[in-house]
DNA sequence: ATTTAGATCCTCT
DNA sequence: GAGGATCTAAATG
């Protein structure tokens, strides 16, 4: 048993956004509502974007903007962003102060809070679990996780934070999602799932387990 | 199961 | 002014 306010400490995200991307796999998210309900997931599946030469990256070429700033500062700050004019997303910093790697959180298994998270969402109380927190601005309605927590301090804050929990064995690979524009970069294996979990985004449920299907 | 269009607005050029 | 680390509903095979 994990004491309840246990949490990661720096030196788990002051590595380099691969290994961050690979180790977040199984840890628990934890966030804190403004009315004090604590809502939590375990993180099913993530994506590296590792540095200023990866061209998908919001820090490619060095770029460093209003917008992306909290990707330059310390490992363990969180990097909220707003996308498609109504979407936020969210990242974990890596590496250390002054390099910008980040690892954003596409999926989570919701554990706490689920009625809420499903009513923030505006999912039918009978909506399937794994449509919940299945895509990184899913996940963060769900969660209520917007530019309000970009460049929160995930070692320290009060409303957001992630819980040490069983690591993943083995994790499965796959090229990221959303990024054709990039090149070479497209290309690369730097998504990572928890192998089996119906809880990843849609396309990364296929080709798991034969003869399962994708139910709560 | 897969594909398509449309929503909608912040950020940077 | 252009385009995006997305999602949903609707249409189609």
């Amino acid at each position: 048993m994990i004491a309840r306010d246990s949490r990661l400490g720096r030196d788990f995200f002051a590595v380099s956004a691969v290994r961050l991307a690979r180790r977040l796999l199984g840890q628990r998210l934890v966030r804190v509502l403004p009315g004090g309900q604590r809502l939590a997931g375990i993180i099913v599946e993530t994506e590296a974007y590792v540095g200023t030469r990866d061209r998908a990256s919001h820090a490619f070429a060095g770029r460093r903007t209003p917008r992306n700033e909290s990707m330059f500062g310390p490992a363990g700050l969180a990097y909220v962003y707003f996308t498609y004019g109504m979407h936020h997303c969210f990242n974990v910093v890596g590496a250390r102060e002054g390099v910008p790697e980040a690892v954003l959180v596409r999926a989570l298994e919701p554990t706490e809070g689920l009625a809420s998270m499903r009513r923030r969402r505006r999912l039918a109380p009978n909506a399937a679990t794994h449509a919940v927190c299945s895509g990184p601005a899913k996940l963060c309605q769900a969660l209520g996780i917007d530019r309000a927590q970009d460049g929160v301090d995930l070692c320290a804050s009060t409303v957001l934070w992630i819980e040490p929990a069983p690591p993943i064995r083995r994790a499965v690979r796959t090229p990221r999602i959303g990024i054709a524009f990039a090149g070479e970069w497209a290309g690369k294996p730097l998504r990572f799932l928890v192998p089996g979990s119906f809880h990843v985004s849609p396309g990364g449920r296929r080709g798991m387990l034969p003869g399962v299907s994708p139910r709560a």
